[in-house]
RNA sequence: GCGUCUUUAGCACAGCGGAUAGUGCAUCCGGCUACGAACCGGAAGGUCGAAGGUUCGAAUCCUUUAAGGCGCACCA
């Protein structure tokens, strides 16, 4: 695996072992909450790994912390290679000073693992499902699923690169309320271009496009005049269906998504997947009857209220095709993690779908929503309101062509899925080309020039000639690659890799600065050689996590 | 009203129990006759929304509170 997370974890091992071997002798128990942690201190006076391990002690030993933390440090004392020395330092803390060589060891990994450095690896790969945008078809994709396609795509990304076995799935939503109402409106659309005053449903979808598809949809079935009302309804359904469907695959293939599945509502419908998940929750004694409905004991479960699971009227509710639809997911394909990126209006769902796993006898926790706060769209001054129903928003389309792919991509993973997001249409727009992107692009470009300029000695590489200060951060830097890689996985939260591979192009934009590569040297030069050919295999494996391309020249 | 997310420098954000609170944009000063200046080095800028508490130690955890976002349908 490598990488500083190895590290850390041979440290803990080793600090562990000293502290129990400690509290032993002295008759102390440890506290209960007591884990041996590691971090790498804010500052590089402190070394490059620091120790809590006396200060969370001191009570429970009934002692001063630094007295504490030098009994540790010299039980310790030379069971690692890697550690130059230790000291104590501040209130207690044991600061970890590494030899050059452990950097110069990982770097021989980094060149003999390539691209795939910083992999996770396991040795029983579990499996993952992450669904993301499933938007309705009744619409385009707007910017809201833009944030959440940015953020799952990621999310799948990283546990691929973190070992595990990765589907990326589409729920479509052909079923149900929203598409009787859509197949409605492309009803009244089609009866209005004859008769303009035919009336338009209500609450229908008023977006130009629902006309259109009921102009095209004219155009290709002359005949249709002739059909009863339900009949060229439902083949306008799946006229629009078909169009709509095709639009979202092909923006989203621009958008650089690309599913493994499209996983179709309807089907749970057909297939009597529904009626067998309710009646599957009702052995379990979690459903009853009441008012004419079937409905789910969300209450038992310590939901506000209870749910309705089949409407009076016969026919299930969206909850109820969820809960069919996670059941497939988590019993019948048995994915050990399914996720879903919703956006923050749908919280509401998120502990009623998880509670309805656990009346079903699935762990909850195999059921993980990471909610993102709704994206506000800005233009200038101007705060825009989406709405699909009236058809005001800017869909994904649109922005692609305002805006590069890269940029987008990588501006809504530069913050956390939970921070509220205004995006700024003229900032975007205007703002491309200080977009932290390039900086990032521009550092493997400059590599990518670098390698084509300066041919490689034939003298072999001496990393230990690696000694300037931007030379040591900078292979810092590229070791903490898996430990991010990890971090990202467990949180959920690609911002990670996108502050990481920033930090990175950093170190490399100082080390260039500092030190020349070519015409060194002959065995530094190669040494530097292979660090930044290390160096680019990495951001463009971050780069790739994220879905932004890696030019080699910009 | 109940639930939930957010509040950190002029702006956008990171830090989520540790040692002097960081990064980018904007502002100011300096650096290309050398591998790509879309870059680098430096300066300035903050009662971490407010008040209490927990402990060796709080931006981070717990209460209370203020402002804003989003939910609270036999909609999805």
């Amino acid at each position: 695996m490598g990488g500083k997370l190895e590290l850390e974890k041979q440290l803990a091992i080793i600090i562990e072992g000293a502290v129990r071997q400690l509290a032993e002798k002295e008759g102390c128990t440890l506290p209960d909450n007591y884990k041996t942690l590691l971090e790498t201190p804010k500052e590089e006076r402190f070394g490059e790994l620091s120790c809590n391990a006396a200060m969370q002690l001191a009570k429970a030993f009934r002692s001063n912390p630094k007295v504490i933390a030098a009994k540790i440090t010299e039980l310790i004392e030379g069971k690692h290679p890697a550690v130059e020395k230790t000291e104590i330092a501040g209130a207690g803390f044991i600061n970890f000073y590494l030899k050059k060589q452990w950097y110069y060891d990982e770097l021989a990994l980094m060149i003999s693992r390539g691209e795939d450095y910083g992999s996770l690896i396991s040795d029983k790969p579990k499996t993952i499902n992450v669904e993301y945008v499933s938007s309705n078809p009744t619409g385009p994709c707007h910017i809201g699923n833009a944030r959440g396609g940015a953020i799952g795509d990621v999310i799948a990304n990283v546990y691929r690169k973190a070992g595990w076995e990765v589907t990326k799935e589409f729920y479509l939503n052909d079923a149900g309320n929203q598409i009787k109402k859509f197949g409605e409106s492309i009803y009244a659309r089609y009866k209005q271009l004859t008769d303009p005053d035919f009336p338009f449903p209500e609450d229908g979808y008023k977006g130009q496009d629902v006309a259109g598809i009921a102009e095209r949809f004219a155009k290709e079935n002359p005949e249709a005049d002739k059909m009863p009302k339900e009949e060229l309804t439902e083949k306008a359904i799946a006229f629009g269906l078909e169009n709509n469907v095709g639009n979202i695959r092909r923006v989203l293939e621009k958008y650089g998504i690309n599913y493994d599945v499209w996983f179709s509502e309807s089907t749970l419908h057909e297939s009597g997947a529904i009626t067998k998940a309710i009646d599957f929750l009702r052995d379990k004694g979690a459903v009853y009857e009441k008012d004419g409905a079937v409905w789910f004991k969300a209450t038992d479960y310590n939901c506000e209220k209870d749910e309705v699971l089949i409407r009076s009227n016969g026919i299930p509710t969206y909850f109820a095709s969820d809960i069919a639809y996670h059941l497939n997911k988590l019993k019948e394909r048995n994915f050990d993690l399914a996720v879903n990126v919703w956006g923050a209006d749908h919280h509401g769902h998120v502990h009623r779908l998880r509670m309805s796993m656990a009346a079903a006898g699935i762990d909850p926790e195999r059921l993980r929503i990471v909610l993102m706060q709704l994206v506000h769209l800005v233009r200038g001054n101007e705060t825009l309101r989406m709405s699909k129903r009236r058809g005001d928003m800017v869909t994904l389309d649109e922005l692609l062509e305002e805006v590069p792919v890269d940029a987008v991509r990588y501006i809504f993973n530069s913050t956390n899925p939970n921070s509220h997001l205004d995006f700024d249409m003229d900032l975007a727009v205007k703002n491309t080309l200080d977009n932290p992107v390039f900086y990032v692009q521009y550092a493997h470009a400059r590599i990518c020039s670098i390698l084509r300029n300066v041919p490689p000695a034939n003298t072999p590489a001496d990393y230990t000639k690696l000694t300037d200060k931007t030379e040591i951060a900078l292979l810092a830097a590229m070791a903490d690659y898996s430990g991010v890689i990890k971090t990202a996985a467990d949180e959920f939260d690609p911002s990670k890799i996108t502050k990481y591979v920033y930090d990175l192009a950093s170190c490399f934009h100082s080390f260039y600065n500092a030190c020349r590569v070519k015409n060194e040297d002959a065995s530094l030069m190669n040494a530097r050689l292979m660090l930044i050919t290390a160096c680019k295999n990495i951001i463009k494996s971050a780069l790739t996590i994220l879905g932004v391309s890696a030019p080699e020249e910009m």
